[in-house]
DNA sequence: TTGAAAGCGCTAACAG
DNA sequence: CTGTTAGCGCTTTCAA
């Protein structure tokens, strides 16, 4: 099949490619009928530009990358529907990219994201990322880059995020309003920041409230998983017979959380009530149902790409671009796992 | 920031731009001295090559699409998982798109792709799609086109599936083995091939053991969501009270029943039994635990993709390519909501 | 063993 | 209003 070329409409109409290249622009100064001919040709020949010499020449690919923890995640899945979803309006393909969690890994990807020349790159940290050179390198380089969730603030770039220390806050204070006294904590390894962020949270709380911070309250699941979750729920509860809540860093967690203590016919809420992190769908059908933080991907997602796509159309002018963080507002959704 | 390129690396050596290029590729010609401070500049000079002029020489841009009707969706996003997974081995990226389960989007995301010179399309088709021109047309323009999961015979190329009749022939017949008399079905509107699959295994699974079929006992949800499984469980119950089994065409519209019958104190699985389908793993936490189908979507992934890449290498050699297709076992996971 | 030249398809400055 | 020309960066044939 004969590809459909600005050649091989010139050919046909016996003028000169650049003609027709205009005709098919809307440039101003090309005569009337030679460019409804052309429009017309091209039409019925079904003429798509070849986007490879385009990108050449315009040095754009109207692609971008994003690279995420997890891919079977959901909040991450939400983050990419947003991202996808804000492309779309913008004309712009996203490829998708999973670091699972390596720093290698993720070395690698930007560094294949960038030699195939995509218009700007969105990214997660991996949990294990703890050194931001490449972050920096590719910055350098002129690539747009825009973190999202797991940030760094090390870095001189855009950001999207919530405020964990205040989400987790509120989430112990909730617990504190509503009546415990004794209030355990699960977080994670995982997530540098976040983690260290909800832990603070929930320390600036016990604070607040005149509650001595005990550390033995304080458990750490190493993979954030349903099955962490149910271990560590039979750790806490008989480390601590007395134990009257528990703020836990991520709904999967807490489900597992959840799960355990009906096993052990532990009341939830008036004996222990459960507080999760993140809003998950399966929050919802926990019984009881989950306690939580709302944390918004889809807008995350969104406003990263907005964000990245600000970047690009700057850099194309040529004008310099001041980074911005964005700090989405997060709130409590309560259930049947707290008091009221 | 001076970019550099084959050029650049020509004049610093002064050399011409063709021998740099064959130096870098390995090309047998090439002396051994020139070869060693060619390759050694590039890397200290950092040398990536520019993948558009790459991809318009070679017209092929290790890019692939994939479609797929939904992101947050935990089967979709394993197949995605396995997609990028494989992918990522065989040095291709993806690009990820949703139909959102509209027809006329679907048409829309096809165009783009091809406009933007992928080397293959791997789609998973809208529940509203019921004509296959579009397919045809790209089949016959020339891309490697690969369907997944939502197929349809109409078109003529490779296939990853599984076999919904038997897959749900299996799952009636283990209710039906596991003492259930008047056993319900919850199918869907959408998806039209694998509804009207699992409705037909039904089907079969009930006169293979000469169970009459009864009409009033079939529902039909309109979009699988958890609210809707919640709604028809009730209708079917007050409906049927003597029901005593169900199969739900999917997992989350399963837990929505589970959950109402719960609330409506019907005992699962002595009263009712309860059937999904997917696996999903929000089947292993609604209490009781979900007995249901299991979907290999990650597999199901990796494989479409595979399949995938066979046909373009082919296509890049110029050699015929025989669709094929795979089909994917199943097997049932029986847990809480069944008896044994 | 090396390099000149052509060309992938498109765009844009400039001349006519 | 239209066409010529140059060039984006790379690959490959063919001649030297």
């Amino acid at each position: 099949m004969q590809k459909v070329t600005l050649k091989l409409i010139a050919n046909m109409l016996g003028i000169s490619v650049a003609t027709v290249s205009k005709a098919l622009k809307n440039y101003p100064d090309i005569n009337k009928d030679t460019k409804t001919k052309v429009v017309n040709l091209a039409k019925s020949l079904n003429y798509k530009p070849n986007s490879f010499a385009q990108s050449l020449r315009n040095q754009e690919s109207k692609v971008i990358g994003i690279i995420i923890p997890e891919i079977v995640h959901y909040f991450f899945s939400n983050i990419i529907n947003g991202v996808i979803t804000a492309a779309e309006k913008k004309d712009y393909l996203v490829i998708v990219l999973k670091s699972d969690d390596s720093y290698k890994h993720e070395i690698e990807l930007l560094d294949l994201l960038v030699s195939k020349s995509i218009d700007g790159i969105l990214l997660s940290l991996s949990g294990n990322t703890i050194r931001f050179d490449h972050l920096k390198k590719i910055i350098e380089e002129g690539t747009p880059l825009v973190l999202y969730d797991r940030i760094t603030r090390s870095v001189n770039c855009s950001k999207v995020l919530i405020n964990d220390v205040k989400a987790a806050f509120n989430a112990t204070e909730y617990l504190i309003k509503t009546g415990c006294k004794k209030i355990g904590h699960i977080g994670g390894i995982l997530k540098p920041q976040t983690t260290i962020d909800r832990l603070k949270g929930y320390r600036n709380a016990l604070e607040k409230y005149n509650i001595a911070y005990d550390k033995s309250l304080v458990y750490v699941s190493r993979d954030l998983s349903y099955q962490d979750g149910y271990d560590l729920a039979s750790e806490i509860i008989s480390d601590h017979p007395d134990l009257d809540g528990v703020f836990v860093v991520t709904d999967l967690l807490a489900s597992g959380v959840l799960a355990r203590f009906k096993e052990l016919k532990i009341d939830v809420p008036n004996k222990v009530s459960v507080m999760g992190f993140s809003n998950w769908f399966l929050s919802q059908i926990t019984s009881p149902k989950l306690s939580t933080i709302n944390q918004p991907g889809f807008e995350m997602g969104e406003k990263a790409f907005m964000l990245l796509y600000k970047e690009i159309l700057k850099k194309k002018e040529g004008i310099k671009y001041e980074p911005e963080i964005i700090e989405l507002p997060t709130h409590i959704i309560a259930r049947g796992s707290t008091k009221t």
